[in-house]
DNA sequence: GGGTAATCTGACCGAATGTTCAGATTTGTT
DNA sequence: AACAAATCTGAACATTCGGTCAGATTACCC
């Protein structure tokens, strides 16, 4: 209850905190990522991050708490790296550029897409709850900028939310499914150049529903 | 070896193994869709069951015996109810009857369809096992199949690999994030109409990456 | 109806798991 | 150096879960 006395949560002090903090959440997400959610357990990431069991419990009071802190750890994330429309651009250039977006995504942070599709699939509140707030809003502004578009007669007239599902699907896909990908191109580890081939196939069907000839 | 005794095995006799097993079996499909493979509990379907725990272990020796013997019975109606590539009814027929068999299993069957997600994240071996085994081979048939209507001029050469993987990813994910297609196209649940809507968008976008102009 | 195999089930067990907590240790500040 | 707050951690606890088993019950065949 005393105020006067806490200083040290702005203050420069615990550089510890951040410090485990993060270390725990990246941690977690790859166990999580490796293991599902309920298997994993507190222990497993315990050990993975080479510190005592009570520690993780010092920092989250709970699993429940952990799991939410990694999702909204990994939704920042998102919302940082993938770029808004950009009416201006038109529609090409920004639909590129959001599948290879997310796209880089899915390689270079396949552990956040997993726990994201586990959590999702499993129809965790949290992550409902922020796809009510966050996504539903961030459609219209998509659907907005397609109909100018569309109106500009900068591509053709298309049923928008199907089309961002469809985009979700098939950049989440190389992630999520990364072991049914693995096996049906026969190799060991998906390659950068196996994402492009990806980005290439994606964007070109994606551009064709939409009207655009995609250069290339 | 007395075979005048053993009749049972073959004849009438258990109807009752026969009955219970696929009662377990649906249940546990249900519930392991619902509630995530490893939070699932033999407790849990046993009550939605209404049979008593020990008589599930009775039918299935363990959790994971039981877990396979629910994926074994999807990939069986899988099998069985999406068509094989047919040459001569060339490619718009045999792309639009696939995508429009697969969306109707996601319609019909999305506990299926979500208990198989959920093992091929969690890359269960046996989930693997059937990939490798039914899958690449599959692969191969219809990559030869395509490169018959590639050469007979009714389809442009595609990345067989990728437009499979999209297929599947297309008409998956209407099942398997269904919670999050709901929230978008803001319905409580999906009707036949935005499964329609879904298989004419999909098929148009497949059609299109194909060269082929889809009617309508 | 008698006998055998199949089915059922309540009770039980060992292992594992999330969480707590009291006390030890370290860090930051004056 | 001294003191308080923050951090750490070994040990313990209550609960839950998968799995077992012996004995009861039922179904099937002569």
């Amino acid at each position: 209850m005393s105020e006067p006395k806490k200083r040290n949560k702005d203050q420069l002090k615990s550089h510890i905190r951040e410090q485990n903090q993060s270390l725990i959440l990246a941690t977690a997400e790859r166990v999580f990522a490796r293991q599902g959610l309920a298997r994993t357990t507190t222990q497993m990431i315990a050990d993975e991050a080479g510190l005592p069991k009570a520690n993780i419990h010092y920092y989250y009071r709970s699993k429940t708490d952990l799991l939410e802190a990694v999702l909204e750890n990994i939704l920042q994330l998102w919302l940082d790296s993938v770029s808004q429309f950009n009416v201006e651009e038109g529609p090409e250039a920004n639909l590129t550029r959001y599948i290879s977006q997310k796209l880089d995504q899915s390689r270079l942070n396949p552990c956040a897409s997993k726990v994201f599709a586990m959590a999702l699939i499993g129809e965790e509140e949290f992550v409902l709850e922020f796809i009510r707030r966050y996504f539903v809003g961030q459609l219209q502004k998509e659907r907005d900028i397609i109909d100018i578009w569309v109106a500009q007669g900068l591509m053709k007239p298309v049923a928008v939310e199907h089309l961002f599902i469809s985009l979700w699907a098939l950049t989440q896909t190389y992630a999520d499914f990364n072991a049914q990908v693995k096996i049906l191109l026969q190799k060991d580890e998906l390659s950068e150049q196996d994402f492009d081939e990806a980005k290439r196939f994606v964007t070109q069907m994606v551009l064709g529903i939409c009207g655009i000839e995609g250069k290339v």
